[in-house]
DNA sequence: AATGAATGAGACTTCATTCAT
DNA sequence: CATGAATGAAGTCTCATTCAT
């Protein structure tokens, strides 16, 4: 499921309670710093600076600033799955479950706005944790498509495709509207992308109520 | 909008047609510059080098990297547009006009990866104008549906939360299926996209075909 | 003769007088530093120091601390290897000529300190090129050696072993006479030395005299 | 010369076994470390590594790098006299005996690669030790000679000078055929190294036979 | 306008050495 | 004695930008 082989360990094992501190500290101090300026603009002294460490420390635990980047990235993405999967464990219909899903979304975007564009930024630092990421996220959504049309609530034929567009969707609903503004709220969101999959964007036809 | 001067030039005005030529190879370069190394990756001296141009002359015709980076990222974006506005001239339905539109996308993508990947990274160097360019183009979106609904053939209470999942869709699927794979034929992208905007995607009720 | 290829080339060539100058000054600057410090000791930018030009202005002209340094030592390389033939063109007998080479070397050796002690060092910093400084040294004389078992003058089964060992004599004699000391003369050394090839160490045998 | 306290005590004097046994894999594997890579790559790290120990263990044997290092020159150059005094007990003539050391030293060169570099490194890391082994080697062929003159079968006016000779002969024939390639058998050269000894380069006189 | 050299701030990275446990 | 984390000085290298020709 997951990549086997990771050639470059996510960082270098603590062996003392002190070490682990101290690499938890840097990675915080990563996110802060990743997140406020960007890849390129952040700085290892910067993320040691906040980190309240010594900048030779850093080297302790990661080999390079794209090291700690990805150690994040891949850390973040599984954040993320789990998220994800934590709030669909109920017994929702289909159509609901990606409505809960997609709200659940927002709302931890609007938290965690770093982490939003830190993977978002791996685009461009490290694309293969990038595609990564949203690969296992497009398949998540396309496992729940097809769970949904064995139980008759959708289609039969959803593939891939499908899964992608609903990605898409709920990424720049997300973008727009729990990176850039906040203002509405998350349920509004939700439900109007939502009703997008439930009966698409052509007028009522006859008795199509809501 | 704004007066008839640009108040950040995106280039100094050549005066002679030698300079013209010169400012047109600077571009060119840029764009395959910045599209094979990204833009913190990207450097001048590579710019120049490819344009064929001594150093010193891409201050003649820009003020930093970041001025020709925006310079480009403002000509994609329009051209983007433009792009995405020849072919809808025809009198199609609205939703066979989305179905162009993201066919017409997919396949300019799949042209112009360079220009996916600048407008892209745009969102961490030049932010104005990443959401300026989403901006317009969910605006335009929104006219299609909103003079769509003013046919009776959309719904009528589509708003920008509308375009925005539309177009999350849209780049998404090129994100997919033309930046990352071209096998898949456009046209089927686009029809199984359309589909979702069309019935949405839950079961087919009654004699709903297709 | 010469290694044909040479990957790296030994400087970036300037193309305007004023670089020629600047590259001039580096190299020698580069000379006296390594001269001094030794190369691990020597920065670049006490190079530059000494030069008198800014720190980046080094990477104008050199990649790296090895490239100049190589750089270096292939020149003082080639200019030893002039040095030696420019002493032997007269018609001296081929004894004499060992005798003249010998005395020549010291005398370079004692006016450049720094070239022996670059070309030293190189055994432990470039060593293909220190390879290849001694190979040809020891290529010219064995070249002598066997013109003069042409000539009938020396034994005609002279080899590159008896190449290799008058030139570790003349190497060591230069250490010992040219760098650490310099109080006998070296004619006085050459002399001595000249002794062990006209006859050997062993006890005179009848009338040989001198 | 000095008091009976060594000033700069090669190494911290453990006190019990345990510590005479970390001593030793440190020295080991120093020996490993600078023989493969030379003083400046060489790592503290390296070397604990190899010994497999932890690194601050280093410091409770030596104090810095340079002093390791220093310290194993020493034991090396001792290590090399008295080899070098080991073959010539016998009671060979001065002129076998110079054959025999000279093909001692080549084999021994064979089988300890690491020690000749370590020891010519230090002409750039710790040249007063460097000056003192060749000093002291270079003192105990003079006396071979000396005693070689007295003798009879020697010339009796060889001085320093032809020490050096002699050994820079050596030492430059261990380079090339010890170290650089060790095809041509030690006898092979050492005899060929001798022959100069025994009688010159010139053309044999007469009787002179072989 | 064009050219190519010069500049220097800034970032990353290494690693010998110290320290706390 | 051993351990392994912490420290920070020092050095290399990059490259956007400026300048003199």
């Amino acid at each position: 499921m997951s990549s086997s082989e990771t050639p470059d360990s996510p960082a270098k094992q603590p062996r003392t309670e002190r070490g682990r501190r101290t690499l938890r500290l840097l990675l915080d101090a990563a996110a802060k710093e990743f997140g406020e300026k960007g890849f390129h603009e952040a700085s290892i002294s910067g993320i040691t600076r906040r980190a309240g460490t010594a900048l030779g420390s850093f080297y302790t635990y990661f080999d390079s600033k794209d090291a700690i980047f990805r150690a994040l990235v891949r850390d973040f993405s599984n954040r993320v799955g789990q998220e994800a999967r934590r709030e669909l464990t109920d017994n929702l219909g289909a159509l609901d479950t990606e409505r809960v899903a997609l709200e659940a979304f927002l709302r931890f975007t609007r938290e965690h706005q770093e982490i939003y564009r830190i993977i978002d930024e791996a685009e461009f630092v490290d694309p293969a944790s990038f595609r990564s990421h949203y690969e296992s996220t497009a398949r998540r959504i396309h496992d729940r498509l097809k769970s949904g049309g064995l139980s008759g609530e959708l289609r039969d034929d959803l593939e891939e495709v499908h899964a992608w567009a609903i990605m898409g969707m709920n990424v720049f609903l997300g973008l727009r509207y729990a990176i850039w503004s906040d203002d509405v709220p998350v349920e509004r969101i939700a439900e109007t992308g939502n009703s997008i999959l439930r009966e698409g964007i052509g007028a009522r036809r006859g008795s199509d109520k809501r």
